[in-house]
DNA sequence: TCAAAAGTGTTCCTTCTACACCCATGT
DNA sequence: ACATGGGTGTAGAAGGAACACTTTTGA
């Protein structure tokens, strides 16, 4: 829906704050009877459920819900793998998760947020690189779907907007080509509200107009719904 | 690489006729123990092949191999199923797969190509899914790949090349914008020579320069190629 | 000479990009 | 009054879409 091309960085505009976004990537391992979860980065999660009779995305859903105490406001299974160096067969299933700055997250085993800047190299050759797939994917997706409401709360103003695409991207953007893109995309309702909150003029808070598209691109529909 | 948008159906052609694409889906079934391999449409593959201590998407490879007789051109992972309809929780990873027209598919159990005019439901729920997400995904591909590379013979002519997208898309596009945006791609090299098949003026044979684009494309590069 | 597919340019319009200043507020 | 982030317009470039006729060949 939002088309946002490559921009090159911009000169009247260097500050690249990065507004700490919440994504976390999460691990469901199947060794053929159970199925084991574990986010991805920050601490490993101890979070071991059985199998249960349910689909796998929903497992996924229940999972993430159990380890950071808070649904996901978005969820994409991402790839399949089989890391099998020698030992039994195992099959990886990767899932890539966005949650709202509103939520409250419990601390639990270890924050899930994930820094996009980090660029420590995990121990996990696997782990390593679902992080950078999910990178790829995430940043793509920005360019035709709506995703970044995901990671923003209820409303917003241009500029959080506006910061949450660049810290994704890692690239400056012109402030008003974003601002008239994201107003003609026709996705933002105005909520004649303002807030204020510093010695400056008082932002506009939008919010997102339905988001009816999560199902419809590139991913299909989450079974048993 | 290519964009490609949509274009409205044209009036000066509208002869869209199929080409043949030899199109796969192909799912790969986890019990826990051995995996079973299934092509979509078409006659279901009797091919059932024990677990190998192999990663998961070369077995997909390998399995394509055994049931056609012939390496799949491109093969992507598109999507991992866990239909558990009360009996034990069973994965199912799906693969679309394309072949290049040269290939001499062995007739085997039952021809794998897939008409992507078909719209027959399958008896399947879960093939039926898969099929229409593999449609999708390949569409969608389109746009911003050399996907179609894949299923052509190693050199083609524009109007081929043309034909296989529009019935990919089921869509008549403009002729001369359709060449003006391939030429304008780069990605084509005229090979000098001509084709001549018909009582009319020959046609010019291109190939495509490189194809080392597979791997970037929001899908991870496969793992221990 | 006819049928059949190959090949070729231009115009219009939409969208992207680059770019700099005033506005509203709190201190 | 000043510092801070909010908010605004325009002109040039590039790319997409619509559109029709000539060319080359085999029969």
């Amino acid at each position: 829906m939002i088309h946002t091309r490559s921009q090159p960085p911009s000169q009247s505009q260097v500050s690249v704050t990065e507004p700490s976004l919440r994504v976390c990537v999460a691990l469901l391992r199947w060794n053929g009877e159970d199925l084991e979860a574990a986010a991805v980065h920050g601490d490993h999660l101890p979070a071991t459920i059985p199998t249960a009779d349910e689909a796998l995305d929903q497992t996924a859903v229940r999972i993430i819900r159990e380890s950071t105490g808070v649904d996901a406001h978005y969820l994409e299974q991402l790839y399949t793998f089989s890391p099998s160096q020698g030992g039994p067969r195992q099959i990886v299933i990767s899932y890539l998760a966005l949650f709202s700055p509103d939520t409250a997250m419990s601390p639990g085993p270890g924050n899930l947020t994930w820094s996009l800047a980090e660029t420590t190299p995990l121990e996990d050759d696997l782990e390593q690189l679902v992080l950078e797939y999910a990178l790829v994917r995430l940043r793509a997706k920005l360019g035709y779907t709506n995703i970044a409401f995901y990671l923003l709360p209820a409303t917003f103003t241009l500029s959080q907007l506006q910061q949450t695409y660049e810290s994704i991207l890692n690239q400056a953007m012109d402030k008003r080509n974003f601002r008239r893109r994201m107003i003609a995309s026709g996705i933002l309702v105005d909520t004649g509200e303002k807030r204020r909150e510093g010695s400056h003029r008082p932002a506009a808070l939008y919010r997102f107009r339905e988001h009816d598209d999560q199902a419809s691109y590139l991913t299909p529909p989450l079974l048993a719904t």
